[in-house]
RNA sequence: GGGCCGUUAGCUCAGCUGGUAGAGCAGCGGACUUUUAAUCCGUUGGUCGCGAGUUCGAUUCUCGCACGGCCCA
């Protein structure tokens, strides 16, 4: 049957449902039990002992199956809590609501009330004395068995994948209570979380390509943010000293099982630390969540064992890159003999590439994909870390860290840069490598220089994937698994 | 951006070397008052992603496009 004819179908049920004078969208419903509290209630009494249970439940939600048997039938309903059984027979709810109920559908948001028993088969059941149609589906569901698998379904109509798919459900839970976890954790370390502008004149704070929007009244082009960063370090200086946010981030780049234009992420602020003690609180934030959602600290990613438990593997990014490979150090040293290097690995690299950004391309190259265990590769190069601080003892790098698990970067943090004076030369760097074509170089921010020359304490700052961290802690191969409405192209 | 794969009924899938498409579930009609993928009988349902080309004839072969997936950049 066509999807027309379906329709069609249904809608002479309404037709003829009308006609009796049957509100299809009713809003008067009220409901004192859901599926999950009648099942924990009285899952585990036998019939004698249900049969001296007076009271009446009533509750809501989607039907899911009918297995009838002309006089009575047996139905599925679905809520946010789960499923429950409901049994309905002609002679005990009568004549009447047993026509209503002939012309539900499966997909209709129903209300059933009544007594609890077991079936013989011991399937704890809500007897209905009274059926209603909440709302009536106009499109049949996808098949019970098989449910829905079509990945792009999926994604483009999630309303039916959460209706029909359980896991789905189950994740997305699992997704909201690592996010409380994490406030918990932040707040319990007297963190304030706070908001900043999503909308930002000058898109700074990370290197990356930013979405371009447009304020009408003030007549002024706006980015969409690609980091707080900027903003939360203002508020270090405004005093609040320990601030996170965990919020969206836009980036104006290609889609991947990684990557989604719009993620989420925690950063946070700690004044008075180094990134030293960032690696320490990032190792207790991940082992306490960990014990919460696997209750240890070793769980399965895609069929390999993670490991988290503490002191996790540290690595400067050029001793990862000796371990890692076969590559003689003296080449770490000597910008031109890391070119060589990289081109006899086939890389693409300028010819007056700086040696910092070769070394990042070697260890891309080579490194990445083996940092399986949790690993914290520290000492970037300062090309690349146009925000964090200079090492004491080498100029070259910064105290910077990025910790990855399973071949993926999923945090990433340092010792804030505050003096202002320093801050202003890296800006000029970046400039630099804009006008010589980097679309993704740091813009000026001239107005947070100024913030900093009111004095920031010493701070360390860290931001960390939300989305990639519960990709890992659902056990979720693709970034779209993990986020409800991943990007589309239109259709 | 490149490579490979996919797109057939509402859903899940068959469809051989080219001859105008099938199943299960859902739907519809019927039987059935403890089933749970209920069962049994009957039955409707298709722009084979879109557009060209080759051919007497294309779901099938070729090319282009769209959307999706995986991998690479």
């Amino acid at each position: 049957m066509g999807e027309n004819e379906l329709l069609k179908n249904r809608k002479e049920k309404i037709g003829s449902l009308k006609a009796e004078g049957i509100d299809l969208y009713p809003n008067d419903v009220t409901v004192n039990a859901t599926t999950k509290t009648i099942l924990d209630r009285f899952g585990h009494l036998d019939n004698d002992a249900l049969e001296k249970i007076e009271e009446r439940f009533s509750l809501a939600g989607r039907l899911m199956a009918v297995r009838s048997f002309g006089k009575a039938a047996f139905l599925n309903i679905q809520d946010r809590k789960g499923k429950i059984q409901v049994y309905i027979k002609k002679n005990k709810i009568g004549e009447k609501q047993f026509s209503l109920f002939k012309r539900l559908d499966i997909g209709d948001i129903i209300f059933v009330a009544g007594r609890v028993f077991k079936t013989k088969t011991g399937e704890l059941t809500v007897e209905t004395d009274e059926i209603r149609l909440l709302a009536k589906a106009l499109r049949p569901l996808p098949e019970k068995w098989h449910g829905l698998t079509d990945i792009e379904t999926r994604y483009r109509q999630r309303h039916l994948d959460l209706i029909v798919n359980p896991g789905v459900r189950e994740l997305f839970h699992k997704r909201s209570r690592i996010i409380q976890l994490i406030r918990d954790f932040m707040q319990k370390m007297d963190f304030l979380e706070v908001e900043t502008p999503m909308m930002h004149p000058v898109a700074g704070g990370a290197m990356a390509k930013p979405f371009k929007t447009y304020h009408n009244t003030l007549g002024m082009d706006l980015y969409l943010r690609i980091a707080p960063e900027l903003y939360l370090k203002r508020l270090v200086v405004g005093g609040l000293e320990r601030v996170f946010e965990i919020n969206r981030n836009f980036r104006n780049e290609g889609i991947s099982t990684f990557h989604n234009p719009e993620f989420t992420m925690m950063e946070f602020y700690l004044a008075y630390a180094t990134y030293q003690d960032l690696m320490n609180m990032t190792e207790e934030l991940f082992t306490c969540i960990s014990r919460e959602i696997f209750d240890s600290l070793k769980f399965h990613y895609q069929e390999t064992e993670i490991d988290l438990t503490p002191p996790w593997q540290r690595l400067s990014v050029k001793e990862s890159i000796i371990k890692y490979s076969d590559i003689d150090p003296e080449f770490l040293e000597d910008r031109k003999l890391a070119v060589e290097y990289a081109k006899t690995l086939g890389l693409d690299v300028k010819e007056d590439e700086s040696l910092g950004k070769v070394i990042m391309v070697i260890f891309e190259e080579l490194v990445e994909d083996k940092l399986i265990q949790p690993t914290f590769i520290t000492s970037y190069p300062v090309e690349v870390s146009p925000l964090s601080r200079k090492s004491v003892n080498d100029d070259h790098f910064t105290d910077r860290f990025e910790l990855y698990i399973y071949g993926r970067e999923i945090a990433n943090a340092f010792s804030e840069l505050n003096d202002p004076e320093d801050q202003r030369k890296r800006f000029i760097m970046q400039l630099k490598e804009r006008k010589a074509g980097n679309q993704e170089a740091h813009e000026m921010d001239e107005n947070y220089i100024r913030a900093l020359e009111y004095g920031m304490p010493p701070t360390a700052g860290e931001g960390i994937g939300i989305d990639r961290l519960v990709m890992l802690f659902t056990d979720s191969p693709s970034i779209r698994d993990v986020i409800l409405f991943p990007q589309m192209r239109k259709k």
